[in-house]
DNA sequence: CAAAATCTTTATAAAATCTTTACACCCCTC
DNA sequence: GAGGGGTGTAAAGATTTTATAAAGATTTTG
């Protein structure tokens, strides 16, 4: 689960400033709370995907908190705190949380247990699709669909394809295609283009002597049009 | 979950001592192995409801069975070990791991981990089945049965039908399937792909001229489709 | 240890894809 | 309307990739 919300609850303003360049920069977003008030407020109003949820906090005791928490939330709560004793980390994980770690933590440890938490968690999502009206293509699948009949492709056609795809709207030039589908060698064989292009035409279009999804720009290159 | 089966795969006798006599005490049910084979050997015959996996076994890395196991087993594993290195950490928790102890360890403490992270297992479904129509591939049983008929695949064969099935749709490259199943250094062994995918054939398909499952995408890899 | 099973390697045919050629077309200018 | 640049299309080779059988080599099993 990528772009996962975090919510952090800490009083220390050091470890949310931390934890906030951290996660952010593993493209999680992130939200911080100083107190357990805040922090429940925040969690109700918009649940995150996981909370990090410091024990130690100035206006609640943190197993209240995360008792409270538990009532309806039902992600992954992972513990932060200063105490190592047996019986708070027993305490804790009986109470609901997931995972337990004392600080100062390693940062590195801390990112592998928050993916660990919420790899559990994923349901089967689909893969991104590059939607054009009658047209769609997954480029993790490397499938290419239209009207939901799976069309075959060869490499180089799935290649040029999904380059055109990818910049739907803009014009690739002959030499900037040339260059990423063949190779650096091969800028000036327009003809391979031409070829492929009408190709492609052939499989994907309603009528090829009518383009609509891949137009020529005389002269410069072609262009992908998504619209239906 | 009361009376939870629990593997422990240590090679010291003195901590599979500790953790039966501990777990049992729990009410848990405890099977032990000492080495990486034996463990895994249970692990596929008799699945328990969570792995005590200690990363220092003598014949095997703990890295690599833990990859092993995490290949077709969905429910936790929990790591002991005496490295505590980050490095170390994240890798098993990356690999699949669900928490990661450090020995030597409080038995409040693990037993609490472990009714944590079987915590949120409950409603988890039973075993793992990959359906092709005609096909089903228990990947927790390793078997693969056609119109309810077993069929028997050597262990290359089911490892290179597992790693297709589990991404069905998706064209897996030839580079992928390669390293996945015979190491990194046969990457450019094609003809053995070649080989095992016409065996594979041979044996899954109706019609092994006309492959309903296996398609092949020339020039880049295979891809397994699981509708009749 | 011998037999069986499996894996590796080689050889070859078939299929798919890519490259090249040839020519028609369109649109513009002269 | 002739000529030329840029483009589209079909189809014939050329090349690459794939399928398959089968012979050795190796490993596993009894």
């Amino acid at each position: 689960m990528n772009n996962a919300a975090i919510l952090v609850i800490d009083d220390e303003v050091q470890i949310r400033r931390l934890l906030e360049i951290t996660l952010e920069s593993n493209s999680f977003n992130v939200e911080s709370a100083e107190t357990a008030k805040d922090g429940l407020r925040i969690a109700a109003n918009h649940p995150p995907d996981l909370v990090i949820l410091d024990l130690g906090l100035p206006d609640e005791d943190g197993h209240s908190v995360l008792k409270k928490l538990r009532e309806w939330y039902t992600k992954p709560v992972i513990i932060l705190s200063v105490q190592s004793s047996e019986e708070n980390i027993v305490k804790a994980l009986d109470n609901g949380a997931n995972d337990y770690l004392v600080k100062p933590f390693r940062t590195g440890e801390l990112l592998a247990r928050i993916r660990s938490a919420l790899r559990g968690m994923v349901s089967e999502e689909n893969d991104p699709v590059v939607d054009a009206g009658d047209l769609q293509i997954d480029l993790a699948a490397r499938t290419v669909k239209k009207n939901n009949e799976t069309i075959k492709l060869t490499a180089t056609e799935y290649k040029l394809l999904s380059l055109l795809a990818q910049h739907e709207g803009k014009v690739l030039t002959h030499q900037y295609l040339l260059r990423e589908v063949w190779g650096p060698g091969y800028i000036s064989q327009s003809q391979y283009l031409r070829v492929f292009i009408a190709q492609l035409r052939k499989k994907i279009e309603t009528d090829a002597n009518r383009p609509e999804h891949i137009i020529t720009e005389s002269g410069v290159g072609y262009r992908f049009i998504a619209k239906e």
